[in-house]
DNA sequence: CGTGATCTTGAGGGAATTCAATGTCGGTGG
DNA sequence: CCACCGACATTGAATTCCCTCAAGATCACG
């Protein structure tokens, strides 16, 4: 259950300086809000943002991972979520963020000015709706995560991989870029019982594991069961 | 972990259909959302809306509690949120409510249309701030929830504890609307381990229960502290 | 006062953690 | 090319925390 804090300072705000280009807003109406942002890069497990940090862009994951994260003061870590290309993470309503936003591996992001946004929302009701939906999938998502922190670990696992799988591009093989150690404070758990939780899904044929960050759901049927 | 699945069937389609009584737009421009809806009675127990339902309505508690919940397919039952006076639920971005809502105690609600509120978020950007506000709020709530699910059992009651104080109007002293019950499926635990945990933090001195629904917080600290 | 619902307390068991050791993979330098 | 190294992952044994099962205690209500 516990983790190390991070020691990557690759701080956002050193960083982030050139990201403003604003469109015209009659250019967006209709449009989706990805046009509108500089594409950065990131290093494996360099910060993005800071928890506390003040909340001026939005990001949108052109490749790579990101994961966003607490730490608690005694050091255990909870990883809020997992974005894979397309997702838009950072949505904050208050000033600053809540939580952290790492890199996985190597990454490009692209960033879009927090006030250009607002500001388009306030014209464009198409931006405004767009906003508001992004928020409300954050949250079921969120929901979706407080359901798996009250089941068993297989549960747990099942469900993670799961939905990885509903995310990921192809059939029945996920490829993962994160950690046991991520997966484990994603779910609650301890890396130590994700990789046995693992095995044990192999060894009932639910699963198989070519090489650790390769898995092929072979029973996508027990899995659901699993997941309650 | 398990509870049996609530049998209350006061289901909302049947009770809902008068609560329409649209405001100008223009008299709601800088006005709260607040002022524009029917206030509905719930008895202790009765279902407000039942997950999958249609979202019609948005709600808001005029007085009494609320909570909201699934139900896995084995019975277990998870409690989402507790939702007391001033507190708006019921928000959904789909068509459908993905939890279920029931009165916790005897409760007031007001009821607001959702497509006349969407109608006017399009015409006034306070309202769909409101909107947007509000969800991401929930957001930060389903967060801090998540935060508390990793916890051990001591640290998820003192949270809840904290929680609830700084909802409450008064100062040290907890009135709980809720049973224990339904503290342990808020925080994932069973309900015995939510009353061994009362009566623990009791003899360390942190709190004491005069009576089973009231909580005197006597150590906010020492709750803080194992709220990590 | 009974009666049922809710809450508390106790004893025992089980699932996940902790602590510790071993195994595997990818990269780097000899 | 292969040996070594560090990071990551797996496996094992012992422990701990919470759950399960069960019995009492307390409270609200007729």
């Amino acid at each position: 259950m516990h983790t190390q804090p991070m020691t990557n300072r690759n701080s956002f705000s050193q960083v982030a300086a050139r990201a403003t280009r604003i469109p015209s807003p009659a250019a967006l109406l209709g449009e989706s809000i990805e046009l509108m942002g500089a594409v950065m890069p990131f290093a494996r497990n360099a910060e993005i943002y800071g928890e506390n940090e003040p909340a001026e862009y939005l990001y949108k994951v052109v490749g790579g991972a990101v994961r966003t994260y607490k730490v608690l003061n005694d050091g255990r870590r909870q990883i809020g979520a997992f974005y894979l290309p397309g997702d838009v993470f950072g949505l904050e309503i208050g000033s600053v963020h809540s939580f952290s936003a790492e890199a996985i591996a190597e990454c490009k992001v692209m960033l879009i000015k927090r006030s250009t946004l607002v500001a388009l929302a306030a014209r464009s009701h198409d931006v405004a709706n767009q906003l508001w939906t992004m928020t409300a999938k954050e949250l079921q998502r969120a929901q979706g995560h407080i359901m798996l922190l009250i089941k068993t670990a297989q549960e747990r696992v099942a469900g993670f991989l799961l939905e990885m799988a509903s995310r990921a591009p192809a059939g029945n093989t996920v490829e993962l870029p994160m950690s046991r150690q991520d997966i484990a404070d994603y779910l609650g758990l301890t890396i130590e019982t994700v990789s046995r939780t693992l095995t044990q899904l192999e060894n009932s044929a639910a699963i198989s594991v070519p090489s650790s960050r390769r898995i092929v759901l072979r029973n996508q049927a027990a899995l659901t069961r699993l997941n309650a």
